[in-house]
DNA sequence: TAAAAATACTCCATAGGTATTTTAT
DNA sequence: ATAAAATACCTATGGAGTATTTTTA
């Protein structure tokens, strides 16, 4: 059985009338009785009643049809819906992302996401250290990540996005609070805030080797996970932070942000995926990641 | 395209080799990967990646398997619910009956489409009169009618499925209520409840016909639609009323049941069906009620 | 008897086969 | 070097066409 036997039955069904159906499938008459003959042989059922006055569809007839009906209908769909997957319109993407890019930038990618390619539905991780943004790429969990490029990533397409200066987060009452900028070095006795993860964050490899370069070893008093914690505790009194800029977007009460003069760094902030697992639909999501770095 | 493609497909992305989806569908490799070359052509997508060393699924073939695999899937159902239907073990009736066969032989008949036949539905509309069960049947709104042979049935195969005898049904307090058995003409002064619908009734009609036989014209008081309404009735007291034999299974307080002796009469019960719309499906209900009326 | 489906036959398009080449590991 | 897909070419099945017959309302 083919849907040539399919297309045919559901024309003769839905004409009631081989000569208008065959006119209909642009074909003759004859082969159109020897189709539906095989088709009908082939089920062992007979579908339609004919004479030569009269062509009616038997109960098991009336049946098939609605099933061939929706059959041709699935055919049709599944390729209109590959072609949408396959121009990246349509389709499934998790996406990871650091903590400091949570908060400005992520809100901006998913608005024009929505806008963009509304077919597409996009479940988010936010908060996420890069290791575990990598290990999630290889491992599938993730389709795509908003992270610090990562050192061991051949097979990884990087894309940077731009580069964040380094700031420095303080409580409110911190002796620095009312400087717009200092330099790096004036930190050397304060306590540090840092993420967690035994010094495999990038953010905490760049923060530390920086204090080195400006003479002093930073002192950690409290690692954690999240940066969303992570300024919670430089609120709350308990050490000062160096945040990537964008994370001055998080404004919680009791933190101030400065500038860094000598001693700052910057950190890039980039785009990855699995090479393996490129696709238009990440090629897309990339275009709009551009321009949502842009704005 | 054909189901064609979408065989060789599926068999190509659930082995991810073409060397073994064809051997697994008994053609040669070259002309699979025309197939399938010709699919996503047809398309317009690329449904697989392939190199030498490893074939591979695009998120669109991915889609586009799930569908299919759906969509082969629906193809066979069709096939096997057409030939279920096509045998009568499938499918839907609606089935009419006269009011003396709705409790007793309309129960015994529902037991066994639910025991021979449980892949048909069945829609039943009992205490109707003979021609509403005929008007129901040349509309389609019945498929199958257990009623009193009628006239005019030119376009209706009809099955006498067996006499049965018309007794009487009396109130209690009846003169003649602790008889067995009484003669038509004892009933000559009798008020006599009959069916509705100006003598169209098949029972009305047997009934004057024998009462003038027996030498008197019945006094009609009163005229009800449903048997079990007639019943109620005489149980009131509200006159006699001759019924079918059956209608005896409707035990209802305050009527007793009188045999006819000298001028009763019997009346056909049939099986019909529009002759048109003879199927399988009727044929095993006929032998159905064959059954249920032997036992 | 007239309209429509079925049958008889013919032809060619194309599915599928064989032999070979290309390609990636 | 080798396994596997792609390409080239050939064969033959069967889908579709034309002409005709059969059927029934």
């Amino acid at each position: 059985m083919e849907l040539r036997h399919l297309r045919y039955f559901r024309a003769v069904a839905e004409e009631l009338h081989f000569g208008r159906a065959a006119r209909r499938l642009h074909i003759a008459q004859p082969p159109l009785s020897q189709q539906i003959r095989q088709l009908e042989d082939e089920l062992g059922v007979a579908l339609l009643v004919r004479s030569t006055r009269r062509v009616e569809l038997t109960p098991a007839g009336e049946d098939y049809l609605r099933r061939v009906i929706e059959i041709l209908d699935g055919v049709d769909a599944a390729g209109r819906h590959a072609r949408r997957i396959a121009d990246g319109a349509s389709g499934h993407l998790t996406i990871g992302c650091v903590g400091s890019a949570t908060y400005s930038l992520l809100p901006r990618l998913v608005r024009s996401l929505r806008e963009e390619l509304p077919g597409v539905d996009v479940d988010l991780r936010g908060e996420m250290l890069v290791p575990a943004l990598v290990d999630g790429l290889r491992s599938g969990a993730l389709h795509f990540a908003v992270l610090r490029p990562p050192a061991d990533a051949a097979d990884l397409t990087v894309e940077v996005l731009r580069a964040e200066p380094l700031i420095v987060a303080v409580p409110e009452g911190h002796r620095l609070a009312e400087r717009g900028s200092v330099d790096l070095a004036e930190l050397a006795e304060d306590d540090f805030v840092v993420h967690a993860g035994q010094g495999r964050s990038v953010l905490n490899e760049l923060a530390v080797s920086l204090c080195v370069a400006a003479g002093f070893t930073p002192f950690i008093r409290h690692e954690v996970a999240e940066t969303s914690t992570l300024v919670t505790f430089v609120a709350a009194g308990l050490g000062v932070a160096l945040v990537p800029e964008p994370t001055a977007a998080l404004d919680i009460a009791g933190v101030r942000y400065l500038r860094l003069g000598h001693g700052g760094g910057q950190l890039d902030l980039a785009a990855a995926y699995l090479t393996s697992a490129h696709s238009p639909l990440i090629d897309r999501v990339l275009g709009l990641l551009r321009t949502a770095v842009g704005d």
